[in-house]
DNA sequence: ATTAGTGTATTAGTTAGATAGTACACTAAT
DNA sequence: ATTAGTGTACTATCTAACTAATACACTAAT
């Protein structure tokens, strides 16, 4: 019912931490917004409270949440902060991508028309 | 001396398994070349023999070694195998890419722009 | 048959993450 | 002061994956 599924690759603490960031660049949960409680994000998502924990734990060390103590932990209200997130994200996602396309011996240009053939190729399929 | 780094975040076996996926897809390995046996190559890297048996176990379920017991464990000869698995791999990079841009909020063609950008970015830099 | 070199199998130890239970501390409302 | 809701801390246990150590099995050459 609750549980879904987490990758075994990676920290399930860290998968969560991941999800609630892309939440918060994509605008679904907004600045000074309230979390849910500790023990009722790990009802929600079926962990072990301490998980959670962990989680926020992680969030706050990047200083996209800020916990009150007794009131619960809140999405920073430092808007500013959260751009810089998206950009910092985007940033490290291309740089792994350039580093294992670099890996298999692909120089700039072809990553890039790499990528572009790629969406080409996708627009061209029948389903999916 | 040996021991190179390796990252915590991923099993070392299969650390050692992109590595040679790698040098094959570069042409760095030919076909039908020779690998390191079993303990060789665990004294190269500074790992435990166990541990490179299991690169090589995966590497052979890759399809891109065969073992010959008693002889040793070499690169496939099939050329095509290795050409499908450049492609592969490229794609599977790409598709990660783009699902974690996605995450963000990205589209298609900013996740191409997005890349010019970087690039441009880092020719225009001082450095590295 | 022996030897050296090879892959393979089995068992054991180590570690990180997840879980579980309990207790503590702060806040707001009553 | 009490209560309910919140974050935090601590200890212990469990589990899976990785690593390690050792022994076994096959191949080729002598």
């Amino acid at each position: 019912m609750m549980g879904e599924e987490f990758q075994a690759s990676k920290p399930i603490y860290m998968q969560i931490v991941d999800r609630i960031v892309q939440q918060i660049i994509r605008g679904e949960l907004l600045p000074e917004e309230k979390l849910p409680s500790v023990r009722e994000m790990a009802i929600q998502t079926g962990v072990n409270p301490n998980t959670i924990q962990r989680t926020y734990s992680e969030l706050e060390r990047m200083e996209v949440v800020e916990t009150k103590r007794g009131q619960g932990t809140f999405i920073t209200e430092d808007e500013q902060m959260i751009k810089q997130l998206k950009v910092n994200m985007q940033i490290g996602i291309i740089e792994v991508f350039v580093k294992n396309m670099k890996e298999l011996g692909f120089s700039d240009k072809e990553m890039v028309t790499g990528l572009e053939t790629y969406f080409e190729r996708k627009r061209g399929e029948d389903d999916d």
